[in-house]
DNA sequence: TATTATACATACATTCATGTATGTATAATA
DNA sequence: TATTATACATACATGAATGTATGTATAATA
């Protein structure tokens, strides 16, 4: 029995965060036990207690986690004034599905978003939390296709909500079918394809 | 206590399937208990034990219901020999968007398999059905554009399995975003556009 | 340096769903 | 019509996860 330090402590909460993202992968957030989380974090129940209310409140902190970093590389893209627009949103949604294939913590964390955790009861909440972001997402997305109309890239009549809606639900379904069935396709060399099929009628 | 004849047995059992199909959807597949459905159902859980062999048995028939009926719904559409195949694959894909408005029972067991239930421990059989599935729905969509080459109406070199997995995505995407937030959008409405957008550069 | 709050570990009580075993009235069947 | 299998209802034992209460060694702080 140690006191742990401030810094010691931050450690463990993120031991616990990065625990919970493995067990919940492999269990499911429903059948996940504290116990799990706990033992493959290599600490007692008594400090997810400490660190969180509840295994929904775990849960909590990784998805606002996840939902923050999408909308960072996002409004980090657009910084970046790109002389087209067009091409540069569709670079970005490229390099955003391949990003599944690179970075593990984020295949994980939207496999579990997906299909290890269900939404009812108090996991309502999050299905609003995505929403939200998704409405957010989809401004962002049209603010590209904006900026291709000042262009002359996109003539004026189109709706760049609904296109912008289309491009969201197209990636949100690349995602999930890849998520489902990773050994599918290799992402590499889909994403530029899928995405080059969007776009090629409007550039 | 009554012995029930057999079609009142098979009575029975729709009806347990049809409570957990409501259960499932409010409360989770993980979280739902049997008596939770046998009250719904008006019968115990010895009825229950009866007819399924758990839980996951009266899943397995529910997810088996619907992954026949959507199978069904493209084969028979397919005997139809239309004369422009890509005009016709367009309509059903809209037609089986606009269904989840119209068809309360579908949009349902289609939320629980997406939003209700995570597919981890024995669940993740299911996942591995929905992928040969998968694959044999797009064998089908590019069934379409097959004949649309022999028509005439798509350019030869194009791959009829891409576009079919690009279309695949598509529509699980405007699927998930829509049930996931149904307010969001009202499907006949928006289906017949977000297709229009996916075939035009085709047609 | 004395005190206090921290960062956990340990122990316990409660709840609750599951599976199974058993009971039973009556269709079905011969 | 007698028998049997059916279609459930009821009762019980088991296990397991949760939340909390309590213990405690030591950073932090004054």
């Amino acid at each position: 029995m140690v006191r742990r330090t401030k810094e010691e402590a931050l450690e463990t909460r993120s031991r616990i965060m990065e625990a919970a993202v493995d067990v919940f992968f492999e269990r499911g957030v429903a059948n996940a036990t504290l116990n799990d989380i706990a033992v493959c974090a290599d600490v007692t129940r008594g400090a997810i207690y400490w660190h969180f209310k509840n295994k929904l409140d775990v849960f909590d902190a990784l998805h606002d986690q996840l939902q923050l970093s999408f909308a960072d590389t996002i409004l980090g893209d657009l910084r970046n004034d790109h002389p087209h627009p067009l091409l540069q949103l569709e670079r970005l949604c490229s390099d955003l599905l391949i990003d599944l294939e690179v970075n593990q913590h984020k295949f994980k964390v939207l496999s579990i978003l997906f299909f290890k955790c269900d939404y009812t009861g108090e996991m309502e909440h999050f299905l609003h939390l995505q929403n939200a972001r998704k409405k957010q997402n989809t401004q962002l997305f049209s603010e590209y296709f904006t900026r291709a109309k000042k262009h002359k890239h996109l003539v004026a009549d189109v709706d760049t909500m609904v296109l912008s809606m289309a491009l969201m639900s197209y990636i949100t379904g690349i995602m999930v079918d890849y998520l489902r069935d990773t050994n599918s396709i290799v992402m590499r060399k889909y994403a530029p394809k899928f995405m080059r099929f969007f776009f090629k009628n409007l550039t």
